[in-house]
Order: C-alpha cells, then sequence, then structure tokens
DNA sequence: GCGATTTATGGGGTTACGTCA
DNA sequence: GATGACGTAACCCCATAAATC
C-alpha cells in the first residue's frame, strides 16, 4: 500500500482558508473550482491516510464522533494533515459509522421477528391442542347429563308403560367420586377455585362451553391480528416491544402459563 | 475489468457572529 | 442602545465523483 503526504489540491484549497462555503459566495465557488482542476492534474494523487494516521483518528473517533475545532486543528497538526481533510474524515466515518448502525439495527430487528414469530407458530400449537382437550372434556360431561335426561324419560315411561322396564335404556348413575372429578376439572378450566365448590351443573357445562367459546374467538383473534404479516409494518414494530415477550420479563409470569 | 472501500467535492441547510441602517 | 436585515464563515448531512485496493 502505497501511503504520501497530501500534497494535492485539498492543499492548496486549505491554504487558501475558504473551506467550501454556501453556494452564495461566488469567490469560494471559483476557489474550489480551482482546487478540483488541479487535483485533476495531479497524477500522483495517493490519497490513502498511513495506518497510524487511520489509528489516531478512530481511537479518537470512538470517544467522540464530532471535533471540536481546537482539538481538530491540533489533531491535523499531530497528524501532518490538513484540518480540512481530518474534518472530511470524520464526516464520511460518521456516514460509515451511520450505515453500520442501521445494518445491526436490522438485523437485530429481524432476530426478534423471528423469534416472535417463532414462538407465534408453537402457541398456535398449543392452543390447539388445548382446544382438543377442551373438546374432549365436555365430550365427558355432555355424556352424564344425556344420560341423566334418558333416565328421567324412563322413569316417566315407566308410570305408563311398564313393559320398557329394565331395557336396553337402563343407565349406569353418576359415582359421587366421578362427580367431584369433574367438578375439580371445571374449576381448573375456569381458572377460578371454585368459591362454591359444588357439583357441576347442566347450567355450569353450558357456562363453560359460553365462556371458553369466547375465549378460542380472542385467542383465534390474537393469532389473526399477528399471524398476518402485521408485525413486519413499522408502525407496529413502533410501540412494540419485543424485549417484553422475547426478554427477562416473560420468564416471571407468562399469561399462558394461568391454562397450565 | 469490476466491485468495494476510501478520500474528497459540491449542494443545501443551519448556526453564530459582525456590520449597517 | 436595541433591533432586524444581511453577508460571511464554519459546520453539518447527503449524494456522488474519483482514486485506490
Amino acid at each position: 500500500m502505497e501511503y504520501a503526504t497530501y500534497s494535492s489540491a485539498a492543499e492548496v484549497c486549505e491554504g487558501i482558508e475558504t473551506p467550501p462555503a454556501p453556494a452564495a459566495s461566488s469567490s469560494s465557488i471559483s476557489s474550489m473550482m480551482i482546487c478540483r482542476k488541479k487535483k485533476n492534474n495531479n497524477s500522483n494523487n495517493t490519497r490513502r491516510f498511513s495506518d497510524d494516521q487511520i489509528k489516531s483518528l478512530e481511537s479518537i473517533f470512538e470517544t467522540e464522533s464530532r471535533l471540536e475545532p481546537k482539538k481538530k486543528l491540533q489533531l491535523a497538526r499531530e497528524l501532518g494533515l490538513q484540518p480540512r481533510q481530518v474534518a472530511i474524515w470524520f464526516q464520511n466515518k460518521r456516514a460509515r459509522w451511520k450505515s453500520k448502525q442501521l445494518e445491526r439495527d436490522y438485523t437485530i430487528l429481524r432476530n426478534n421477528y423471528n423469534n416472535l414469530a417463532s414462538r407465534f407458530e408453537s402457541l398456535k400449537k398449543e392452543k390447539q391442542a388445548l382446544l382438543i382437550q377442551l373438546q374432549k372434556l365436555n365430550d365427558l360431561i355432555q355424556k352424564p347429563s344425556m344420560e341423566k335426561k334418558t333416565q328421567s324419560m324412563d322413569s316417566e315411561s315407566e308410570n305408563g308403560d311398564t313393559s320398557k322396564s329394565g331395557s336396553e335404556l337402563k343407565v349406569k348413575p353418576i359415582s359421587q367420586s366421578s362427580m367431584a372429578a369433574r367438578s375439580s376439572e371445571h374449576a381448573v378450566l375456569c381458572g377460578g377455585g371454585g368459591g362454591g365448590g359444588g357439583a357441576l351443573s347442566d347450567d355450569d357445562t353450558s357456562i363453560k362451553v359460553e365462556y371458553f367459546g369466547n375465549l378460542e374467538d380472542g385467542l383465534v383473534n390474537f393469532a389473526h391480528d399477528h399471524g398476518d404479516g402485521s408485525l413486519t409494518s413499522p408502525e407496529d414494530w413502533g410501540h412494540f416491544d419485543s424485549d417484553d415477550l422475547l426478554g427477562q420479563s416473560t420468564s416471571d409470569y407468562q399469561w399462558w402459563d394461568f391454562w397450565s
């Protein structure tokens, strides 16, 4: 790698001590045009800074991305560069840093999104499993109530028609223990200790079905709202703190723990 | 030759300061 | 003396040219 001290047009420009000025300044414009011509005429214009120069510039940039004028002059003297070169190096460095920062931010956001998406998928599966389990429990509960009705119809018919007694409509009575078991299942499913603690009635069953039906709607809506790619919209990201879902805050208590 | 990187330029905007009516 | 308009210098960001690797 070839390095050289700066001896081209830029130095001439600095010598003039008239850095790029607003367009209003015609004298500055003409100065810059002169600079450009001289620069283009200089074929030995090796402009790369030395490793030491870069190292010094980098180390200062780490502590302050913008230079005070005094420090800029001092640094330029130390490195054998023109103050203008130092200023430009810092400008370019800020631009490079900014674009790299954008890349880093993008990577972080993308990873967060991927994590959320996979978490969402697993939650969806978990929800499906829970719904199947719920359906089975509902079937279990509704069976005995049907049997009860059949039994009462049976006894009514016994008054009129004794010919059917002891027929195929005979139902096995529900034991106290199985009723209690179902009651506790119900309490768990409904998320409460069941202050009443009584036996499960047909009304309870309907309430439960209704309750879970609504819940499912909610879950489905949740899935719908968040599964259609809306997470990718920047508007949503603006108020979406992924740390809350992925970070430590979730380790304390998660809403789905409620159902476990 | 070509793409990536680095250095530099130019345009446009902002701010601070001095001058003048 | 206070004030607003104006010019200038210095700096910034951004897009891009040019040189270099």
